[in-house]
DNA sequence: CGAGTTTGACCCGCGC
DNA sequence: GCGCGGGTCAAACTCG
């Protein structure tokens, strides 16, 4: 349920489990990231160093458009931290704005994760190609993977942005408006808790989202969004507070890129969802060489800012736009741990 | 009957 | 090259 956030804390936190680039993975994933008081206190999870208000909030960075790096920026992962770790990948805008205010928000800035996977457009591709793959085997099977390994020669696999958020939250899958289905399920390293895939079963949106549960804190749910929505909320949805909660707000944003992008929706739609026990929420972010234009009238989710005061703290620089293309570059530099 | 879930098999990338 | 682990597919199944 949405409470007001009253305070915030910032911390670190590891979460080896989740780094997601695919092998190997033994890299660990450092986060930081910001949590409202709304954690029970003594939460093991979440401690904290005293939040700085000069860093923006995570939906005050959505509000204003911000994008997946200007945002990790802005959580005071500068370029010269060291706990935080992040790749960027994906060619694409980031999800920006389209987010309410985060009441029971833990914002993270991360990073390390890396990915695997394939990016809106390629993912047609890779399906397409696994398809060909099958097919072939059928007829005496020959090269289907080679189909695949010739569009991946050429060109690197594009990865989706990727946006991750911690969630306390006593269910798995957390309703946020969209349309999801399940189409894998995975065992975790290292986690007595599978991992879930689901798509956006709307056509052609290629939306990704993964869902494990932490085993560090089984209370917390990790949601990895990748890929961008590009419709908007089905209003529709099965009763769906939620997405009627957001959606008038989806539709005031005429740009296209806003509506393109709806990560930190889903993300505040999980938050304030009335059904969602969701206690808390942590975001992480990831990837992007972000051209996008901060699109989102912070207006949309005014009714979050009055609910929260920190959320006054800062707003995107005019040069935003700007910003944004100088951004990945600082994330470049926290790669380290990984390509 | 359509939509969604389950689940075993398969592919792929990566490290050794 | 091999094995491991993540990610995806798709047939079978479930549910409304």
């Amino acid at each position: 349920m949405s409470v007001e956030p009253k305070e915030l804390y910032y911390q670190d936190l590891v979460l080896d489990h989740n780094n997601q680039q695919g092998t190997g993975g033994s890299s660990t994933m450092y986060e930081k990231h910001f949590s409202s008081s709304l954690i029970p206190s003594g939460s093991t999870a979440y401690d904290s160093q005293a939040f700085d208000p000069s860093y923006m909030s995570f939906t005050e960075c959505l509000q204003g458009g911000m994008d997946y790096n200007s945002l990790a920026t802005s959580f005071g992962l500068s370029p010269s931290s060291s706990e935080v770790f992040s790749s960027v990948e994906g060619n694409q805008k980031p999800p920006e704005g389209d987010v309410a205010g985060g009441s029971e928000t833990l914002a993270t800035l991360n990073s390390s994760i890396s990915s695997s996977s394939s990016e809106a457009g390629a993912e047609e591709d890779s399906g397409k190609s696994k398809k060909d793959r099958q097919v072939k085997t059928e007829e005496g099977g020959e090269i289907s993977k080679k189909g695949n390994k010739d569009k991946k020669k050429g060109e690197k696999k594009q990865k989706e942005p990727r946006f991750a958020f911690m969630t306390k939250s006593e269910v798995d899958h957390l309703e946020d408006g969209y349309r999801w289905r399940k189409y894998g399920q995975k065992a975790v390293k290292n986690s007595p808790y599978p991992r879930s895939y689901y798509r956006c079963t709307t056509q052609k949106c290629t939306v990704k989202k993964r869902v494990e549960r932490s085993f560090q804190d089984p209370t917390t749910v990790i949601t990895t969004y990748e890929g961008q929505h590009n419709h908007p909320v089905p209003t529709s949805l099965r009763g769906n507070a939620a997405a009627g909660m957001f959606t008038p707000s989806l539709l005031a944003t005429p740009t296209p890129l806003a509506a393109g992008s709806n990560f930190p929706q889903d993300l505040f739609l999980h938050m304030h969802h009335p059904h969602s026990h969701i206690h808390n929420t942590l975001f992480t972010t990831q990837s992007t060489n972000a051209t996008t234009a901060a699109t989102t009238p912070s207006s949309i989710y005014s009714h979050n800012n009055i609910n929260n005061p920190l959320l006054h703290t800062h707003y995107l620089p005019p040069e935003y736009g700007l910003l944004q293309d100088i951004v990945p570059s600082i994330f470049q530099n926290k790669t380290h741990h990984q390509n």
